[in-house]
DNA sequence: GTTTTATTTGTGTAGACAGCATGTC
DNA sequence: CTACACAAATAAAAC
């Protein structure tokens, strides 16, 4: 099927043609004769990389000629990033909406495409934005993940609070491979478009003792080391080939690096200037690790990695410099990188209290997809490793040849339920128990089951939950009402037992504690916990047996222990311990440490809401709290750091010189402050001092000379959040 | 006697969304 | 309760 045949805008068949697309891939023309011009709903189940998000441009691109607006929903910040870039054009106003502080939520409304993450979208759903119901087309990426356990309900909900609000919504879902597309299909009112084909071939096989063996062929190699893993990526690189290496743990994704590092000693500029990146950006030893990696053509790849060195990473792979990365599995559902060749050495993965267990089908085609760069490589080849002659058979079995998994609806899990019922209470979606039933009735899970039983009982524990915490009534009528508690937790996002646990907690306390604050947020279901590890259960008890009074919480779990340590981390953040020696002591990784303060960051927020209607008395002390998360400061720079253009490392400068308060800032001598600020700096702090204090300016002007010329604008990078400086 | 290599033992285990209002080195 | 990779400690073998 030809470009130049299809109802799409002037301005987009140019960008195609300029691209070298001048026909549509086999199941892209499949999804056009299913009605995807005629606003037909889609359920588009094909291969990773055969061209699904040009099947949702090209109907995001009529339907806005047409006079239409376009959500297109994805499941990761740097997706949503990545697709912005992708649409964004001459022709259409492009905005993205995630957590990140990109755009303001009410200007969202002008743009005919929104990128936005399915949080984002359930948030501003819950803060009523009036433009979602002028959305017309609803595009989701990666709509498979609605049987995610942690994510998809939300995913779920979302999907049905749209189609609720605007029933003449046309959907396009674009997933993976799934074992039941029929039902999805069916909930979503969907034609249904799969297809095996993609635009790179790819060869599936299992290595075992030197040979690759594909379906009907093999593949000797010239194999010197008896290193399986190794030996792989060398027959790719001599070849000039790119792998792409999946292991089960961060240890090992290092580990890898460091060996293949060893036998491949490419040497070039291009990764000492990489390498020299990553070193600055990571100073923990497994920093370190990564750039002397680097300088040998071998990289990993985990999340413990600070973003601008994974950012080094995924550049200096995708210009080719970079031979191998070692990776867990953030690159098999993210950004799309791919190589020649993909090495899945670990296809088991711990699961606590589980052991080992296969990862699902599901997982294994997202990393197999990733073989094979459309137009740069002849083929694709998706390896994996067996350990002994029966193991090839087997992974032939459970991996290659296996149907993928069935996806199952999340939302009729308690706790998800306790959340989202509340939201459809305080956003006016269901006044009572029968409106609720009935838009459950209309869920994912109600299609897939013919009997609710367990949703039906389960809908009762949540609504007493929420009446039990005072987040909502019910009227003598049976009329469902959210309290001004439950409307707040709704709209700051918070699970219900978070946002009780806050306010109860927090509510009975006499005196404040930060560690007892931080503790407390760490206990929570929406916040990230450190695996507690033996080595640090000592280090773990002694806190708890020297600062218990300081702790609110005493439940002696596992949970309270992993949040002891988490807190401590959060802790040695805002005593402004050096990032390295916080990461050796608690052994995370420097981007743990920011993972941690960004969630805490979120929920520090949220409590201080709370205690200003929940717990005045605290209301300056969980604010100050925030702040020095947010700044990672000790108590004393609170003063200093509320001037704009004074940071953590400004702020303790002028405090070493015995400059501790904006009232100091005034009375110190002017070419103190300018020595350690900058001519043009000091003007505009000095100015919000004095507006601060009430005193004029006039005893210290002149002092300065405006020298120093101020840089352009255009000539600054602005920077999405606080954490991203160092890159 | 010293260095290299095999064997045993103990340890730890993936990822990442959300609020709000302008800024850090 | 389930496994496995890795690193450190230890033993064995080669030089």
């Amino acid at each position: 099927m030809k470009i130049d045949s299809l109802p799409i805008p002037i301005s987009l068949r140019t960008k195609y043609s300029a691209l070298g697309i001048t026909e549509l891939y086999p199941p892209q023309a499949k999804c056009v004769e299913a009605g995807l011009f005629n606003r037909k709903n889609q359920l588009v189940a094909i291969p990773t990389a055969s061209g699904k998000t040009l099947v949702a441009e090209m109907a995001m691109q009529k339907e806005i000629s047409d006079g239409g607006k376009c959500l297109y929903i994805v499941p990761l910040k740097a997706l949503a990033a990545e697709k912005y870039e992708d649409f964004s054009g001459k022709e259409v106003k492009v905005g993205i909406a995630t957590g990140d502080p990109d755009q303001r939520d009410e200007y969202l409304g002008r743009y005919d495409i929104i990128v936005a993450t399915s949080e984002k979208t359930d948030s501003l759903l819950r803060n009523r934005a009036e433009w979602l119901k002028r959305v017309s087309l609803l595009v989701v990426d990666e709509i498979h993940l609605i049987g995610d356990p942690s994510r998809g309900a939300t995913l779920e909900m979302v999907i049905a609070k749209l189609r609720y609000q605007n029933p003449n919504l046309q959907i396009i879902g674009l997933s993976a491979t799934m074992g039941n597309p029929e039902e999805l299909a069916n909930w979503l009112n969907a034609a249904l478009v799969t297809s095996e084909w993609r635009p790179v071939d790819l060869r599936e096989g299992v290595y075992y003792n030197g040979a690759i063996h594909f379906h009907g062929s093999e593949r000797i190699l010239q194999t010197p080391k008896k290193d399986d893993d190794l030996n792989l990526l060398l027959d790719t690189a001599e070849e000039g080939g790119q792998c792409l290496v999946f292991v089960s743990s961060r240890r090992s994704a290092e580990a890898y690096a460091k060996r293949a590092a060893v036998v491949l000693k490419k040497k070039s500029e291009a990764l000492d200037l990489y390498a020299e990146k990553i070193a600055k950006a990571d100073t923990t030893p497994s920093g370190k690790v990564l750039a002397n990696s680097v300088k040998n053509g071998a990289a990993f790849h985990h999340a413990g990695l600070p973003r601008a060195a994974r950012e080094a990473v995924e550049e200096g792979f995708r210009k080719g410099e970079i031979q191998v990365i070692a990776s867990t599995p953030t690159l098999a559902a993210g950004l799309n990188l791919p190589a020649r060749r993909v090495i899945i050495r670990d296809y088991q993965r711990y699961e606590a209290g589980v052991g080992m267990n296969p990862i699902p089908v599901m997982e294994y085609r997202q990393m197999a997809g990733r073989a094979g760069r459309p137009r740069l490589d002849p083929y694709g080849e998706a390896v994996l490793i067996a350990k002994d002659r029966d193991a090839v058979d087997v992974l032939f079995e459970k991996f290659i040849d296996a149907p993928a998994e069935n996806i199952a609806s999340q939302c009729q899990k308690e706790n998800e339920l306790r959340n989202h019922l509340l939201a459809l209470i305080t956003t006016g979606f269901a006044k009572n128990r029968a409106e609720l039933d009935g838009f459950m009735e209309k869920s994912f899970y109600a299609s897939q089951k013919a009997v609710h039983r367990r949703l039906d009982r389960n809908i009762g524990k949540a609504l007493s939950y929420l009446i039990e915490s005072g987040m909502i009534t019910e009227e003598t009528g049976g009329e469902l009402l959210g309290t001004s508690f439950g409307v707040l937790a709704s709209r700051l996002y918070l699970d219900p037992e978070t946002a009780s646990l806050i306010r109860d907690i927090l509510g009975k306390q006499e005196t404040f504690s930060a560690f007892g604050m931080l503790h407390l947020l760490c206990m929570t279901p929406n916040m990230f916990r450190f695996y507690l590890k033996a080595s640090d259960e000592r280090l773990v008890d002694e806190v708890f047996s020297e600062r218990g009074d300081e702790l609110w919480c005493e439940e002696l779990s596992e949970e309270f222990f992993a949040a002891v340590k988490t807190a401590l981390v959060a802790e040695a953040w805002c005593e402004e311990v050096p990032e390295d020696v916080i990461c050796e002591n608690f052994g995370v990784g420097a981007g743990d440490i920011h993972a941690v303060v960004e969630n805490l960051r979120w929920l520090m927020h949220a409590s201080a809401r709370i205690a200003h209607e929940f717990a005045p008395r605290f209301d300056t002390d969980v604010r100050d709290l925030e702040i020095r998360i947010e700044n990672g400061v000790k108590e004393e720079l609170l003063p200093l750091i509320t001037l704009r253009g004074i940071g953590r490392i400004r702020a303790r400068r002028l405090f070493d010189r015995g400059i501790t308060t904006p009232e100091d800032l005034l009375s110190a001598e002017p070419k103190d402050v300018v020595g350690i600020l900058g001519t043009v700096l000091t003007k505009s702090v000095l100015e919000q001092a004095a507006k601060k204090t009430g005193r004029t300016l006039d005893a210290v002007p002149l002092l300065i000379e405006e020298e120093a010329v101020p840089v352009k604008a255009s000539e600054t990078k602005p920077q999405k959040t606080l954490f991203d400086f160092g890159e």
